[in-house]
DNA sequence: TTGACTAGAACGAACGTTCGTTCTAGTCTG
DNA sequence: CAGACTAGAACGAACGTTCGTTCTAGTCAA
């Protein structure tokens, strides 16, 4: 692991416990064992950090809904594939689904668009868009129709996140998906 | 306006505009000409006005939500009027909104319960439990449920707030509830 | 020897908070 | 009623700390 990953590891870690503001540099030279002078020789600054870190995590999802995307043919079986990809992420890289879901970044990423408009959301509207045009869901505005899909997993993954849930998030899938999927799904 | 209710809406204003840490106690008395002796006479500390601003925006909620619970029978009505209810405050005080759904409070606000196991998030899924006991809701896992049921609404707000919207919330309200309520009634 | 990398001491700016003081309005006393 | 007294609201300069960042010196591989 190469000093630079281990800063973004470190600091994946530390601003999604604590967040980014009460995160020192100091924190992150002493979790990660690098030193000042390295830190800023690979990042510009404490903000080109907390950039990297987004990035490297939206690429990422990118890549993982770009596979969704291939693999499965019917916006179902897509939007079903990415709630469960979500789910899992959120079990097993908390952290991870932390850092993109539940941080608000443009408190320290003021030149970063909403993750709303970030490409993995914007990948997730498209499926829905098809999903209208193969006549699979009901024909209605699109971000109403993307909210109401992927809203309750949302919600329910940062229930998880929060600790509210006493069962693991998985239990919860099935429920989620049928009603998720009842909300849009267009009428026989 | 008391000088404590000038701080409390100049703390609304900038927390949600800057974040809580962009935002230092010198913006909070340049911008509500309260100075900085009075505020720490009337408040404990910045967290103290933070946790005062968050007290007073919970408690009002739950009123709001405790009128449309005497208000209305059903609970397709009770949990309409609250996503109406919600909607209508994003548009016309999205400060308010921005502060209750969109800020990390945990992050400034240590000792506060996540919101989503606040008063007024209770109260929803108290709506939805009963939902479900009068027999007009799927009798699933109520957590999930709520999620579903909720969850697209606030998606929406979240891009409302961002935004994202091209259109005024409001025209998204039909589409947003039709296939909320879909994702969870109970099948005729 | 050069250039990429590491190290951590040092710096200056900005922060939250404190503190001694002044101002204001009300109350008590003779 | 006049004057002494009190409580607490308001003020803002100053303090000590902590932060992000820079700087200088040193190491190591090619």
């Amino acid at each position: 692991m190469t000093a630079r990953d281990k800063v973004i590891a470190t600091a994946l870690e530390l601003f999604t416990h604590k967040g980014y503001f009460n995160t020192s540099m100091r924190d992150i030279t002493r979790e990660s064992k690098v030193s000042t002078g390295s830190i800023y020789h690979y990042f510009k600054d404490k903000e080109g950090v907390a950039a990297a870190l987004y990035q490297s995590l939206m690429d990422r999802m990118s890549l993982e809904f770009e596979h969704i995307s291939q693999q499965y043919e019917t916006a179902q079986d897509q939007c079903r594939a990415v709630i469960t990809l979500l789910f899992d992420i959120a079990e097993s890289e908390p952290d991870v689904m932390a850092f993109m879901l539940y941080i608000k970044h443009r408190e320290f990423l003021p030149n970063e668009r909403p993750v709303c408009s970030s490409v993995p959301f914007e990948m997730m509207r498209t499926m829905v868009q098809r999903g209208m045009e193969r006549g699979e869901i009901e024909p209605r505005d699109v971000l109403a129709v993307s909210s109401c899909l992927f809203g309750g997993a949302i919600r329910m993954i940062t229930l998880s996140l929060d600790g509210i849930l006493d069962k693991p998030l998985k239990n919860y899938l099935d429920d989620v998906w049928v009603c998720s999927w009842k909300a849009v799904a267009a009428t026989a």
